[in-house]
RNA sequence: GCGCGAUUAGCUCAGUGGUAGAGCGUUACUUUGACAUAGUAAAGGCCGCAGGUUCGAUCCCUGCAUCGCGCACCA
């Protein structure tokens, strides 16, 4: 080969696309299609799946990316790998899409009617639901497609039902009527965990409750005060605690006013440890329906009353009385302070930051409401997963993240699991039309029989499941679980989940206690969780801001191989990233590097067909430095992949090759024209493009294909 | 409030109990048989602050400050 059969830069567009088209064609991607000679066990990574209504963010890009390393390494060294792609089907998000689309055309949710709009949604699905696919595919992701699940898939319905059942046969799943966080939004309630709490400025306002004074934030929920609460050891209040205090009402119309007329009310004061007496006058107002804490005292003393003031929509409820029902919360609220003020009642207002509950998918300020909804009982699957942890049954990276998974399952509440949604997998459970039998027939299908009081048919509750109850059965259900598949034998457990910190326990800790109940076995090996993206102030991305990175408008530029470059350059240990596009500049220079030292080795070596062996008589004869350098760099490289070290790594190569090989050994090599140096030349080139190829497999896999030798493709070729 | 992490060159970050390193940027020179997306050389750092341990601390310990994160509280 002649310098000028190769163009003088390596231009990423005239490459990769071919590239990749080679590998989907070899099928290499799908474990079953690989050689079988020297294939060992099984090693899998599922990818989390992107949600369906999203693009790739940077984020998902580090994250299937170091992914992909570990994956196109392991195959390397003959595993049977599978890295498993796929989407969520994001439940509120994926409602909002086509509600979204809806409004446009003046028609709705509710005008269309649920079976109507589920088509619909299943519509946009087919439309746009491959665009991410794509996505992924540009970041040249070593996935098996013909294996790409998604999570309401026909067999995903199936696991879904199979789950809930057992769930509920071995009593852990049960319908509570309990304060939960209601987002008026999205008209659904929402896990603890998808609620974003955010400081804010607000007002602490200093009411008169007959003779002592409560500090409050939220005046309105006054209207549905039905008790106060003292600390047991308070001093200060014990003659009160089994008392009443009489408390001066503002609208002799509320309903709940035990003498309606009468311009006062009575409230029970019990002890209860939630009071903090530090904290404000040490007196809490119960409010049961509005509030997680109060409905906790509520629990503990039985004959508190619950009084619902706000509705599902934010609106004050007619218990809230004439005057106030009707009002949105915050009307009610300065309606209320300004009725309060006028009576004398209001000590003082104060300013307060506090932090504000949202919704995490639309912002929404959360009203804490009293709903009934389906919990799944957290108890003994916690237990197993602590078990698991503790038993070092899998392992962190980093490590302290294990301390932190126990401390939270310790003070792990019930999880709801029920969503007022229709985009979702419908709850298997059956309730009579009218209602007037309270029981729940849990099943696939109806009960036969008709209810005994009223004759009428039976009706599938309209709630869905959270988008979180299909993820956490993710590793196994894409297997094929609950038949006893090949795939299931082979590739669970998977080897590492590799995740963002944010779902730490929204996802990590629900793969791990089902995998533990349903597999016996915890579904990785290991939970890495890899670095966040910041931006260069360490600010936390967001469109808001201005300041997202857009990994495909980064392949636009640069190529998938600068790209990925440039994300593991800076991905050092797990350590949070402040984002810089110096490592992609230093990225897209390594490869034209990489390109040009390619260019004249195959220059000098001609087109005889060679082998790819190590030069051992030459080294028993000279003490060759570059051999020496290239057996450390590939011991160091292994150890750092398997150490979730892969920025060192990289760096490492990038050290070895243009320094100690470009810069010192083909250096002198010019001046060298003996076949020994020749020899040695090709053997590094070929080794080192192996050792980078998991990293930037395009440019790897293309000055591959045109060194002199086998001609199996880099994807397979084995490395140690 | 509890816990965690960070603080090193202009920027983004490695690193080590013994006179500090990379990438990017900057400056000067060089078109020498791949690469100017290059080569050679250079400038540039009280390694956050204050104590302690040590013969010796950027590294270990304590405290503080700033930034970020998680959890809790938020009547």
């Amino acid at each position: 080969m002649k310098l000028e059969d190769l163009p003088k830069g390596y231009e990423p567009k005239e490459h990769e696309e071919e590239i990749y088209q080679i590998w989907e064609r070899s099928g290499f991607f799908n474990p079953d299609m690989l050689p079988e000679a020297g294939r060992k066990e099984g090693y899998a990574i599922m990818m989390a799946p992107p949600n369906v209504t999203g693009h790739i963010h940077v984020g998902h890009a580090l994250e299937n990316i170091i992914s992909d390393v570990l994956i196109r390494r392991k195959r390397m060294q003959g595993y049977k790998t599978l890295f498993l792609p796929g989407k969520d089907h994001a439940g509120i998000a994926g409602q909002h899409v086509v509600e979204k689309e809806l409004k446009k055309e003046g028609k709705s949710r509710k005008s269309l009617g649920r079976e109507k709009f589920v088509e619909r949604v299943w519509e946009w699905m087919k439309e746009y639901g491959s665009a991410i696919d794509q996505e992924l595919k540009r970041l040249g992701l070593s996935t098996d497609w013909s294996r790409a699940r998604f999570t309401m898939d026909e067999h995903y319905q199936r696991v879904i039902e199979h789950v809930f059942l057992y769930y509920h046969s071995k009593g852990y799943i049960y319908r509570g009527n309990r304060v939960v966080n209601w987002c008026p939004r999205c008209q659904t309630t929402i896990s603890d965990l998808e609620v974003i709490y955010t400081e804010e400025l607000g007002k602490l306002y200093y009411l008169k409750y007959g003779p002592v004074t409560i500090a409050t934030v939220r005046p309105e929920t006054r209207l549905g005060d039905t008790a106060l609460a003292v600390n047991p050891n308070d001093e200060r209040y014990k003659e009160y605690i089994g008392n009443t205090i009489t408390v001066e009402s503002t609208d002799s119309s509320v309903s709940r006013w035990r003498s309606p007329r009468s311009v006062s009310v009575s409230l029970p004061v019990v002890a209860d440890e939630a009071a903090d007496p530090k904290f404000g006058s040490g007196i809490i107002k119960v409010t049961p329906a509005h509030d997680l804490t109060d409905f906790e005292i509520k629990t503990r003393h039985p004959e508190i009353e619950i009084i619902k003031v706000i509705d599902e929509n934010g609106i004050m409820t007619s218990a809230a009385g004439e005057r106030y029902g009707g009002l949105s919360v915050n009307e009610a609220r300065e309606k209320i302070v300004d009725d309060l003020d006028k009576l004398g009642l209001v000590e003082k207002i104060e300013d307060y930051t506090h932090s504000v509950a949202h919704c995490d998918r639309c912002d929404a300020v959360i009203e804490p409401l009293l709903s009934e909804q389906w919990f799944l009982s957290m108890a003994k699957l916690a237990q197993k997963a602590s078990h698991a942890i503790s038993k070092n049954q899998l392992s962190f990276i980093p490590e302290q993240r294990k301390q932190i998974m126990l401390a939270w399952i310790n003070g792990i509440r019930d999880w709801n699991i029920s969503r007022q949604l229709w985009w979702g997998h419908r709850i298997p459970a059956w309730h009579c039309e009218c209602k007037e039998d309270t029981q729940w027939h849990v099943g696939q299908k109806a009960p036969d029989a008709k209810c005994a009081k009223c004759k009428k048919p039976w009706e599938q509750t309209s709630d869905v499941l959270d988008t979180w109850f299909s993820s956490a059965l993710w590793p196994f259900a894409t297997l094929g679980w609950p038949e006893e598949t090949t795939d299931l034998k082979t590739f669970y457990p998977t080897a590492v989940t590799s995740s963002a910190r944010e779902i730490f326990y929204t996802w990590t800790f629900r793969m791990l206690f089902s995998g533990l109940e349903f597999l016996d076995k915890p579904p990785f090996r290991t939970v890495f969780t890899h670095p966040t993206i910041l931006d260069k102030q360490g600010k936390k991305m967001s469109k808001s801001k201005g300041n997202v990175v857009d990994p495909m408008k980064l392949i636009d530029e640069v190529g998938i191989d600068a790209t990925r470059f440039g994300l593991i350059w800076q991905a050092m240990s797990t350590q949070d990233i402040h984002w810089s596009d110096d490592g992609i500049r230093a990225g897209k220079k390594f490869l034209n590097k990489i390109w040009n030292s390619t260019r004249l080795i195959l220059a000098r070596i001609g087109i005889e067909p060679r082998a790819l062996t190590r030069p051992e008589k030459i080294e028993k004869h000279h003490n060759i430095q570059i051999l020496k350098e290239l057996d450390e760099i590939t011991k160091k490289t292994n150890d750092l992949i398997e150490s979730f070290e892969f920025g060192q790594a990289l760096h490492g190569l990038y050290d070895f090759y243009w320094h100690a090989f470009c810069d010192i050994y083909i250096e002198a090599s010019k001046k060298d024209d003996s076949e020994e140096t020749t020899t040695v030349l090709l053997y590094v080139l070929g080794s080192s493009l192996k050792l980078l190829h998991p990293f930037i497999p395009f440019i790897t896999e293309y000055l591959w294909g045109l060194l002199p030798i086998e001609h199996k493709q880099l994807l397979i070729v084995e490395n140690v």
